[in-house]
DNA sequence: TCAAAAGTGTTTTATTTACACCCATGG
DNA sequence: CCATGGGTGTAAATAAAACACTTTTGA
């Protein structure tokens, strides 16, 4: 922590990959289409540049929230990015944050530093500015081994749920078949799950019970040791 | 990735947490004393101000080099820490790494930026600057669940080891007894520890049989989807 | 009554745990 | 011959994997 010769010149930003869920859809990826230079018109994760008086954590929220309205169920930092170049104007050293939203309850907004903001399927992204396909990738690969040993997966469904959107979610995520019996088995086992009354009504074929996550219990049970973990 | 309207005044810095270890003692973490204010003659990580043009990675190799002549076996990018307040001075985020070092290759110098660099024992820490110490914490945490998923252990043990040491590494730092039959037969079924033909000849005691790691054969099976577990 | 999705147990296999004695060397 | 640390196997318990039919509803 000691001074070069010239004061440093590099810029500190966030970023966030904020993924979304619909039932049987992809996995979405929140981005956002840049109305300046560089790469204008071109679509990006959701971050900008950091104030001088704003953690870092504060920071991703006020972007998400000026370029989006959204506030993310969950958040947590996933890399930093600083190579040399990876902005064309000037270095720009940005903090990648991953973050999980379930869409249906955020209605997306664009506002001023953005002229759109819109849902992708992480299998039909547009191309991206600076550096920001590697971001998800690796955001991608942190979501695919987080959500087989923290329960993080909920942030992504309602709050009441039936058990096979939570099913869904887990093939989506992780891109494989699971055996249905043995996932319920494992997941009912933890005990993590409240029953709800109510009974999801739509479509075809026989109606499923809603459960609820029960965060609390999990925090009690995460202090005596407890760990969750899928496959 | 947008200018606010003054320009942003934020330093970006790297600083590094060295983990050592010397049979059967505590696990080390490398400090140096600081011979400039703030924090003038208190212990701190090794670290300092990123340059311009250079990449995180290499800033945190170069600042390692200057202030204590290491050159580690390991080295991540652990955490960014950015909160407003962390540096008395002015505003920096520090981007953290965790890396190994074998202490006994690797003699400690006080170059430049440092007037001493030196081992402590992770439970004889001194008072650190700025906000090293849960930096250090985070590191421990990080270290500590690691070690059980990536074989990442070795670069802490010599280049040849008998199998003892690494029983005592993985005790040291997981911090609890661990069976000693289990523990064999877990990591040979691996088949990742090449057998040697030396044989440790110090102290009292049967000598025990020399092993390398085959860091290339763990490669080609970490491709093949094969995951290290240990516990 | 058919299509669609929900719900549910048992058996087999693999993995993990618990546990104690003999061996090789140096002093 | 004693102290010290190295080396080894088996049985029991637990956890994971494989596997298919019945139920409920709406159309």
């Amino acid at each position: 922590m000691d001074s070069p010769k010239k004061p440093q010149d590099i810029k500190v930003a966030v970023d966030a990959v904020i993924f979304g869920y619909f039932d049987k859809k992809d996995l979405q990826i929140l981005l956002i289409k840049r109305n300046i230079e560089p790469f204008k018109g071109v679509w990006a994760l959701p971050g900008g540049l950091v104030l001088d008086d704003e953690n870092l954590d504060d920071a991703v929220k006020r972007e998400l929230q000026e370029e989006a309205g959204i506030k993310p169920d969950f958040l947590e930092q996933l890399y930093t990015f600083g190579n040399i170049g990876r902005d064309p104007r000037n270095r720009v050293v940005t903090v990648a944050y991953l973050g999980l939203v379930n869409p249906s309850y955020h209605e997306l907004l664009a506002y001023s530093d953005a002229d759109e903001a819109q849902w992708f399927g992480i299998n039909n992204l547009p191309n991206l500015a600076f550096d920001h396909q590697s971001i998800i990738d690796i955001a991608l690969k942190r979501l695919r081994s987080k959500i087989c040993y923290q329960p993080i997966g909920f942030n992504l469904l309602n709050e009441e749920f039936p058990f096979s959107d939570l099913e869904n979610l887990y093939k989506t995520i992780i891109g494989k078949e699971i055996d249905r019996r043995n996932f319920r088995k494992k997941i009912m086992s933890y005990g993590l799950l409240n029953e709800t009354d109510n009974i999801k009504k739509v479509g075809s074929g026989r109606p499923g019970r809603l459960f609820t996550f029960n965060q609390k219990k999990y925090r009690e049970l995460e202090e005596k040791g407890f760990y969750f973990e899928i496959n």
